[in-house]
DNA sequence: GTGGTCTAGACCACC
DNA sequence: GTGGTCTAGACCACG
């Protein structure tokens, strides 16, 4: 799948999962009406314990993005694309905001804010990474 | 003193501590040779268990940022500015770059990437907060 | 496991774990890749508090004698070996140097300290212990 | 007078005080019937706390080195030589054995450990430091 | 008064 | 099960 996981960023795994799915529906990358992998597979790919991904779906369905399906695993709900749309949002918003928050009360003056942020920009939007 | 500690935000109160001491250090806020509150006050202060505002000070000593003056409490290092100028560039960048990755492979287009970023900058910097 | 506690001898518990486990890696009693004792497990065979323990297995993380794996407990560092040989010999000697020079300065005859070096040297060396 | 404080090296200042008059007695430097300085003087050669002088010489006291002399101060005991010379055998030997205990349960082989007091003894024998 | 250590017991996130 | 964090309260050595 389309999944990065860094096990040691401060975020937990199983957040870093729900966060991604969340994004990928925003993106466009899966669709409403689309199967994501088992739990089993989940866990293989990323070689992680099958419980931390199956904690990560059962939080997806309680946010309404994933639904059960018969004997079929879960699939994307119809209405997630709006949803994780505005979800993608807040979650990007809120990342952003509490990181210049603490960029401004560390006294980094307005200008080198500016420009360490520009930096990053370029950093990060270059290679695909 | 100037510390703003937010017991949920997913960060442990002790490292909050441990940050907003090297940033008020790094601004010149306290200067070397100065004497940080007493355990007991800052908790008093903070309304936080001793215990807290001590592992935060063990840590600050263990970063060499305090050192101990006997039994007259902890006092900043003389070389601690230099240090804590490079560690308050290393936090923020590396905060802010996790965020801009996040949001890059989030799929936010450019554009509004840009836009969301110009939002925050100017909401935080307005607010005296 | 076999770490010696002695609850009153000046040295800080926590501090009494943190060099054995190191002596024990340099001596090869564990090695890189090892698990150690769980925080509950060692505060149990020891009968301490497990937050002591946990206080000495946080210290030899920060050394980076240590690394978490995520839910599975804490396990010895592949460059742990040469470390903690390294850091065996420095609080090693620290220790015989301070011991002599005291000795040296509290006016005991060349003679008389060689004759008290090798008495304990021997007493040491005997007995299992 | 003839002290070399080091405030940082795991000995309580006080206790420091402690044994060096023991030692400055056992070697003939200060004689029973010898005044020592006073508290003040003490602490002000020294530049530490009075407190801390104070408390020394109150160990001193109860450890039969020093007795008052009405309106003249301390002065050292008349069996204040035999005592010092069995105590300095005592405290020397005592610090030694422990840091060799610690040498042997550290896994230094015999031969390391022999050559490493060597080391250590001629270091401290050559330099009158 | 200061910091340092320890115990006890609780809650959390994670695997 | 694992480690991590926090609170509460106690005792100690030191100045």
């Amino acid at each position: 799948m389309f999944l990065h996981i860094n096990p040691s960023n401060g975020i937990a795994i199983y957040d870093q999962i729900v966060r991604q799915v969340k994004f990928a529906v925003a993106r466009g990358a899966i669709r409403p009406g689309n199967r994501v992998p088992s739990v089993r597979e989940m866990a293989r790919e990323l070689t992680l314990n099958p419980n931390t991904v199956a904690r990560a779906y059962q939080k997806l369905q309680s946010d309404g993005v994933l639904e059960p399906v018969r004997g079929m695993g879960l699939e994307v709900t119809s209405d997630a694309l709006t949803h994780c749309r505005a979800e993608r949002q807040k979650l990007i918003r809120e990342r952003i905001h509490d990181a210049l928050i603490e960029a401004q009360q560390s006294g980094i003056e307005g200008d080198a804010l500016r420009q360490l942020i520009d930096q990053q920009l370029a950093s990060v939007t270059e290679d695909g990474r």
